[in-house]
DNA sequence: CTTTGCTATATTGTCGACAACATTAGGTTG
DNA sequence: CAACCTAATGTTGTCGACAATATAGCAAAG
């Protein structure tokens, strides 16, 4: 897929990414509770490193733990996406400013490359883009801000909550086409280094993906 | 001072809070490494407890690890200062937008208030505000944008960091009187329940901020 | 004298056991 | 019968010991 290659050398590098695989995609259930000893039963390893993967998790706000009762996975809700999109619009939004900025003329070019790939595979077969295509895009403007406090934050945090929301409020759908033209003029401010129009483009593009998931949200329970 | 009241409910929480303390503080050395034996003893706790402090501290980037190596402390440089403003730059400016919509109009007479207390400090003394104060002023916007998202990522991770280079590069000098206005036409934006004001204020305000401390930087060694 | 490989040491990673705490079930009293 | 207190159970928090890994020092070969 792309390079977001985190490679587990501890075990408790492995339980927590594997946990976190569980959790994002529902195999353990949202809102649901975290025993230590049970889970350490499940994936062959001591309490101690099932604790530093829920410590680790907690930190990336996908569990939250109550001193003396437990660890539970976050629950999913609608002002809880909010928070999450706000938040996201905030930091990506600079992301694409700083992008604009640092990003070298080869990146640039990768990137608009990158796009064409994506035109193709949406007049073709039209569905593939969503998950990987999208994913790969924002993750490459993210890493062109440069700005490593930023990356580690979007990385490490905000993106695998964005897309337990999406696999498990069960996104793939449309908005490819539109989506794709939004990428399309954001490249373009970025190619003619013009970060505040990159910012803007890149805030509208995720409040629009923020507003149709509400879309698809509302009508349904949670 | 302010209603930042963390409490410590567990051993690793008082570990994880004094040791934070210290290091932001500069009693632990920034780019030192931790022991986690001789942390053990200082601190008069076993090491698991220190390692889950360690683990906390890693979250919100004051120390790195690397596996089978060890922990240190984070390393203050120019670069580190300005991903740090920037991040904060952009969290910020979201949470004064929000607050401006989502503040009560008691909580915003509230914050008037304490403008005016402010105000009546920097005539009187003129010393006083920087610290204290400051940090007040920018904690209560941030808990009224209302987003627990970002009042965590705010709160716990990057106010320390911010703290840290304030206090280790002997912040408390100037910049209070133009501070404090720029402070006021938030304030007043927020009065007005104009979001789109709100954060461009905020912004800028963090941005001269950012200059200023790099400026006092600039000749020094670091 | 430099470089390479090995050994010794110290540090981190992992584990199982014990202690402290919260929760629930049951009994007693008003 | 209700409310409160108490005891039993299960979970989390903490600890010390052992295993695995990295680092530094030394020895031997080129």
């Amino acid at each position: 897929m792309q390079n977001l290659t985190e490679q587990a050398i501890t075990a408790a590098d492995k339980t927590f990414f594997q946990l976190r695989k569980d959790i994002v995609e529902g195999v353990v259930l949202a809102g649901s509770k975290l025993s230590e000893t049970e889970l350490s039963t499940k994936y062959g390893v001591s309490r101690a490193v099932i604790r530093e993967a829920i410590n680790r998790l907690e930190a990336c706000h996908i569990v939250e733990r109550k001193a003396n009762v437990g660890a539970r996975v976050v629950s999913l809700s609608p002002e809880g996406l909010v928070d999450l999109y706000q938040v996201r619009e905030s930091l990506e939004g600079m992301a694409a400013r700083l992008a604009a900025q640092n990003m070298s003329d080869d990146e640039i070019a990768d990137l608009n490359a990158l796009l064409n790939v994506h035109s193709q595979d949406v007049k073709n077969h039209g569905s593939y883009y969503q998950e990987a295509g999208d994913v790969d895009f924002h993750y490459r403007i993210i890493l062109g801000s440069k700005n490593n406090h930023l990356i580690a934050m979007l990385v490490n945090g905000i993106y695998h909550l964005v897309r337990m929301y999406r696999v498990q409020l069960g996104m793939s759908g449309p908005r490819v086409s539109t989506a794709f033209d939004e990428h399309k003029h954001i490249v373009q401010a970025i190619s003619n280094r013009d970060g505040e129009l990159a910012e803007m483009l890149m805030r509208r593009h995720i409040l629009y993906s923020k507003n149709n998931i509400q879309r698809k949200l509302a009508p349904e329970q949670m």
